[in-house]
DNA sequence: TTTAGGATGAACT
DNA sequence: GTTCATCCTAAAA
């Protein structure tokens, strides 16, 4: 067992992600998660704070999200739409209910074990998505609440990280705590909702 | 290339 | 009973 990533990339600890959702997003962006010898780029998130309507500790504590009122630093996983499982990395003080949800990363060590759980598709499509990264690392619910391996490998963060709505929810869409890698292949062709815009930026320059 | 809609299980009110 | 932070397939341009 080679896949131990020590040499050349350093562990994030729990002071990272003991910040706000929002402040820890982005900071996320070019940061490399590990799971059991499968690592990848985390290339796409999401902040989920305990103000915001879409969040699941919104409403309070449940027995789902207990782990997002735990300490920070750990992995907020819950079962959706019956078929897949999502990936949050729980942030903020002790008790404060935030998460990042991991919404994309670029394959980067176990790629062959990761294509035998997600079949044969490009290296770009085997985590380009909540459910799928979950499906390529093989995380589960047995998976929630264990603490979060994230490393830097010395790839600072996007300066300028595209910024938008998030996707799939049907409240505070206007929440623009979207934040994913500009040049990224692992983003960028998703359904329409989530698909940027040709040019946030720029606009349109109509006229 | 883009858009639209259906499927599916668990937790919450 | 309703909601949900998604994914996949089909069809059209």
């Amino acid at each position: 067992m080679s896949p131990v990533p020590s040499r050349g990339r350093r562990r994030v600890g729990e002071g990272f992600f003991a910040r706000d959702a929002t402040v820890v997003a982005p900071d996320l962006l070019n940061k490399v998660f590990v799971v059991d010898g499968c690592a990848g780029r985390i290339v796409e998130v999401e902040a989920y704070t305990s103000d915001d309507p879409a969040s699941h500790c919104y409403r309070g504590r449940t027995p789902r999200n207990a782990v997002m009122f735990g300490p920070a630093g750990r992995l907020y996983v819950y079962f959706s739409y019956g078929m897949h499982y999502c990936v949050n990395i729980v942030t903020g003080s002790d008790g404060d209910g935030q998460a990042v949800l991991l919404r994309a990363i670029e394959p980067l060590d176990g790629v062959e074990e990761m294509r035998v759980r997600r079949g044969a598709v490009p290296d770009r499509s085997l985590a380009d998505g909540p459910g799928k990264l979950a499906q390529a690392l093989g995380l589960d619910l047995s998976d929630d609440g264990r603490i979060a391996d994230v490393y830097d490998d010395g790839v600072a963060p996007p300066e300028h990280p595209r910024v938008g709505p998030r996707v799939g929810i049907s409240q505070a869409t206007d929440l623009p705590w979207r934040f994913w890698e500009t040049d990224a292949p692992s983003v960028g062709t998703f359904r329409a909702g989530g698909k940027p815009r040709r040019s946030l930026a720029g606009q349109d320059g109509s006229s």
